[in-house]
RNA sequence: GGAGGAGUGCCCGAGUGGUUAAAGGGGACGGACUGUAAAUCCGUUAGCUCAGCUUACGUUGGUUCGAAUCCAACCUCCUCCA
């Protein structure tokens, strides 16, 4: 639907940021007659955030640029019992320590892209450890438990996944949502908080919170979600062979961040420009409407603008050139990937095997004895057929490196440390 | 507690004693073609010290020259009954 009043749900609309709202106007309206506090839950499952995470801090960022007010809430406490919503199996649990480390590797994306400071629209970072591992069982129950009924948590399609492939749903995963929609109460209650947003996969949990808070006689609070992010040939984004796309450079670089990018389908440029870039519309209009191969300059475009959101405009454009170098004019950019390797072992040989697990080409040896024979793997750009072949410093190249590549598209180099 | 059914590789799903590392599909990766796109076609898709060996069909045992396939116990889930 279109015709909001308010800033903040008008960019959002326009950039197709918006799944589901509820109860539109009313939130129009609370936009247009003040600053509101708007939330987005982190759990923290990994070290890193990925690239579905970045909607909905981008939602969060245009809160903060419409005049509003933004919380960051890790997940230090949730994180203990673990999100089932769509899940077809259990987590394992994560100690407190690996959620604390996790959480440490998660803040450090939110300082570029929010404002934290003391401001009325600075943002804000909390931790819901900070009041559900407080909670006392039976008190808890009776004031927050009673309010939800098993009957219809049984129904969200969340857990459908997990029922129907008749996997057991543990009741400690059971509690999640009870917690997330808790959290939403206790933000309202500490903050003023009236606005949950995150994935379309969360409009469930985010509906409790909404519930929770009229039952419990709380003010009126509201839910947005995103859609979930496919390509137009229906994949989920973010997944690589080699695994998530991280948005730490020290799990995902830089500059393998800007191919994902750039390699976007044509049908997807436009859609993306409007949710990973902060590009104005007429300008996105103008890339889209760009024709045949020329489609490859919005495309540039796009990965530069989406990686100097996550990692800074100096790292972006020195992806693009290298990959400029890489692609355009066929050399070795020095700046590609690296990775090390002690130059003892290098001068003894080292197996092509090792070098192209170590390289993250291949997770197994046979894996990488497949690419060989498959006829992808090359050294300096030669064709290599002898899986049993022995790498030494005779590779080097002049400016001491080797150049090994997996395909057309991925390439390291490895030089001796 | 009783009766019946199910559990296969990343996912779905065939297979009911012997060329079965397990059909087929999906996904993923590689190759060709292109524009570092899509579509299409081809190939690969358990591990290893790789012309060989090892581990695999919920778990553990058993029968057999030989088991994913037969038997027993256990675990998990589903349906009906109490």
């Amino acid at each position: 639907m279109s015709g909001y009043k308010s800033d903040f749900l008008n960019v959002l609309d326009e950039r197709g940021l918006i799944h589901q709202v509820s109860d539109a106007a009313a939130l129009d309206k609370a936009c247009i007659d003040g600053r509101i506090a708007g939330y987005v839950g982190y759990d923290a499952t990994a070290t890193s955030l990925h690239i579905g995470n970045l909607i909905s801090i981008t939602m969060l960022y245009w809160l903060q640029e419409t005049g509003h007010q933004p919380i960051t809430l890790m997940g230090g406490g949730t994180s203990m019992v673990g999100d089932p919503s769509f899940r077809d199996d259990q987590r394992s649990l994560l100690t407190a320590e690996k959620i604390d480390e996790n959480i440490g590797g998660i803040k450090k994306i939110f300082g570029r892209m929010l404002r934290y400071d003391e401001s009325p629209t600075g943002a804000i970072m909390v931790n819901n450890a900070d009041w559900l591992l407080e909670l006392k069982y039976v008190d808890f129950l009776r004031e927050v438990g009673r309010h939800f009924s098993v009957n219809r948590m049984l129904s969200y399609d969340s857990v459908k996944l997990r029922l129907d492939r008749e996997q057991s749903l543990s009741f400690l995963e059971f509690n999640y949502m009870i917690m997330q929609g808790y959290d939403f109460v206790e933000l309202s209650r500490r903050y003023g908080c009236v606005l949950q947003m995150g994935g379309s996969d969360q409009w469930g949990n985010i509906v409790n919170g909404l519930d929770l808070s009229h039952r419990m006689g709380g003010p009126q609070l509201y839910a947005l979600t995103t859609p979930l992010l496919t390509t137009s040939s229906g994949a989920k984004m973010g997944k690589t062979a080699s695994g998530a796309v991280w948005l730490n450079g020290d799990l995902f670089s830089p500059y393998d961040f800007w191919q994902y990018f750039r390699n976007t389908e044509d049908a997807d440029v436009g859609r993306f420009l409007k949710i990973f870039t902060r590009l104005p519309l007429n300008e996105i209009a103008k890339l889209v409407a760009l024709g045949g191969a020329e489609i490859n300059e919005a495309k540039k475009i796009l990965a530069t603008h989406a990686t100097a959101i996550v990692h800074g405009l100096e790292a972006a454009e020195q992806a693009a050139e290298t990959a400029r170098q890489t692609f355009e004019e066929g050399i070795a950019a020095d700046t590609l990937p690296s990775i090390d390797v002690a130059a003892g072992d290098l001068a003894n040989g080292i197996g092509l095997l090792t070098l192209l697990v170590q390289a993250g080409f291949a997770n197994t040896n046979s894996e990488a004895r497949r690419h060989i024979q498959g006829g992808a793997v090359r050294i300096n750009d030669a064709s290599v057929s002898d899986e049993r072949l022995v790498v030494s410093s005779t590779s080097l190249s002049p400016d001491g490196s080797i150049k090994l590549s997996l395909g057309r598209k991925k390439h390291v180099l490895v030089r001796p440390k």
